[in-house]
DNA sequence: CTAGTTGCAAAGAGTTTGCATGGCG
DNA sequence: CGCCATGCAAACTCTTTGCAACTAG
């Protein structure tokens, strides 16, 4: 889709890199990027293509308005499940088989065809669990 | 937490009974219930007041911005899992059998202490499968 | 040179809030 | 009668869009 790779582009790829486990709301990554100078714009129009592409995916933040974006564009990332945990945002990965072994348990007890790339799961990670 | 019992609130707690099921706008709901001249506000205020009581759950419309009201007032909804079909908005409750052999599988592949009260599952429903 | 991208500022959408009025108890 | 709740409209926040300027290829 995208024709074009310009400097915001490369600034904003660069930067959800090297912090895929992150959710994070757009006006935090134009902060972010504020060295950059990348616009807000600019942030919400690839953060919207990269989601159209399924590179990142958009969830809300518990408890906010606010959308949070994660990059999901590992391999082995697309199509698992994910889960986010609501004390420190991180985002983890649940391997494909663990995966498929929860979406057959959807599946068998209530007849519901989950789909892997929209649910996150919400909780408490297990680092943040020893406080 | 509330004091009196208006005839708004009444309103609003009628129809979110006969609608239980349903992921339904603010807008969506003023509007159902315009016939009882219940004005936006007081469908926003009652709602947060109701979610907060934890009475409604608030979850988003898959690639919406705008958030969707679901009533779970009743017992034996609170606390177990709830998946929505993408379909038809409709909300399905998983029971609590499934809920916790759900989340051991989430607990012992991950670690991940799941908040079945936070999550929701997205996919698509028995009924709209059928199409 | 051409077409995709950007920045800025204005427009939108959904939600929240201040304040005077109205209604429950 | 006192205080909570409502209605209305203005305020807000987050996000999207129009358009001229810019830039990658």
């Amino acid at each position: 889709m995208s024709k074009y790779v310009t400097r915001q582009r490369r600034a904003l790829l660069d930067y959800l890199g090297t912090h895929a486990d992150e959710a994070l709301s757009a006006q935090e990554i134009a902060a972010a990027l504020e060295g950059a100078r990348v616009s807000l714009s600019a942030v919400y129009r690839n953060l919207a293509e990269l989601e159209a592409e399924g590179l990142v995916r958009r969830t809300e933040r518990p408890g906010t308005r606010e959308a949070c974006y994660c990059f999901i564009g590992a391999e082995e990332c697309r199509g698992c499940l994910h889960l986010q945990c609501k004390r420190c945002g991180r985002t983890f990965h649940m391997d494909a088989a663990g995966a498929e072994q929860l979406k057959s348990v959807v599946e068998k007890a209530e007849g519901f065809a989950l789909d892997k790339g929209d649910t996150v799961l919400y909780g408490v990670c297990e680092i943040c669990r020893d406080d």
